[in-house]
DNA sequence: TACAAAGTCTATAGTATAAATAGACTTTTG
DNA sequence: CAAAAGTCTATTTATACTATAGACTTTGTA
């Protein structure tokens, strides 16, 4: 039941692109940049950004003085989103996915408990990733951080 | 964000071992009749059982007519519990974990944002596994069995 | 215009874990 | 004692995860 490591980079990636500088603007950063503050290897972190940015939930700008920013207000993008793009689908077992349905092989999907029990899990699990949005995740750090007095 | 073959298979097994016959008594069952019930692999069954009651959630009878039977009553035992020894804990990232908690790399623990969002899944999740006991799952099977004419 | 800084893209290597298989051993019953 | 059943450990195979490599494209600026 665990998250992966490129599932667990790119959201790192993301939080910190949705986090606004002390201004208030949105920021841009380079791989290089979000790679030594996070400790992700750097060419692990180029696959996850490239595959964010096709996905549409990033943009990017070439050459001297780029980087990446998001491509949308970080209210509209949720980490549910980043987590199908990055790892597939959310759900336990193949036969409670909504999207990536798969039988699972039990004799009979109706009255199978396994099946219930994880449908309620996969719910529970996308009812907090699908309303969590990037803006949500940046205000809780923000105050966490005013409450321990570190910038 | 996957159940294992491992755990699943643990899972089904555990729940055709807390079903009571028509008679209302608990079952005792071959690792060959869950293996043919369940589609489950032999071989791979009999690995899984065996951690099972080594953790203490099975018992079982050697020899001529023998088979596993559920130490306790189903009540008692969890999904949760039957997850935790087959596939490892729950957590979905290792910072979040109870008992085998790890840190996970980032810069500072206390205001990051992943970490906070993934304990509420976290919570989420076993709050369903630790609580839902084998009787709940077999229950709800014989419900819904009965709602489908289905015996 | 050339060069350096940055992202793009695809391939491949390495590693870990999951899944399955094998086989020899022990216990129990008839 | 023979057959039925669980026990135990090792090994194989497959798959997915993680990471690295390197050649390519775009863009700003000296």
């Amino acid at each position: 039941m665990r998250l992966s490591k490129r599932g667990e980079y790119g959201l790192r990636a993301m939080i910190l692109l949705a986090t606004p500088d002390p201004q208030g603007r949105a920021v841009m950063l380079q791989i290089r940049e979000i790679s030594e503050r996070e400790n992700i290897p750097v060419k692990f972190l180029e696959q996850i950004l490239l595959a964010l940015k096709n996905a549409g939930l990033l943009h990017s700008k070439m050459g001297v003085g780029g980087g990446y920013y998001l491509a949308k207000p970080a209210r509209e993008i949720t980490l549910g989103q980043i987590i199908r793009i990055l790892d597939g689908p959310i759900a336990p077992v193949k036969c409670v996915s909504q999207v990536a349905y798969e039988p699972c092989g039990c004799p009979d999907e109706a009255t199978c408990g396994l099946r219930m029990v994880m449908f309620d899990v996969r719910a529970a699990m996308t009812n907090i990733l699908d309303k969590t949005s990037l803006e949500d995740v940046s205000q809780r750090v923000q105050a966490q951080r005013a409450l321990l007095n570190r910038e």
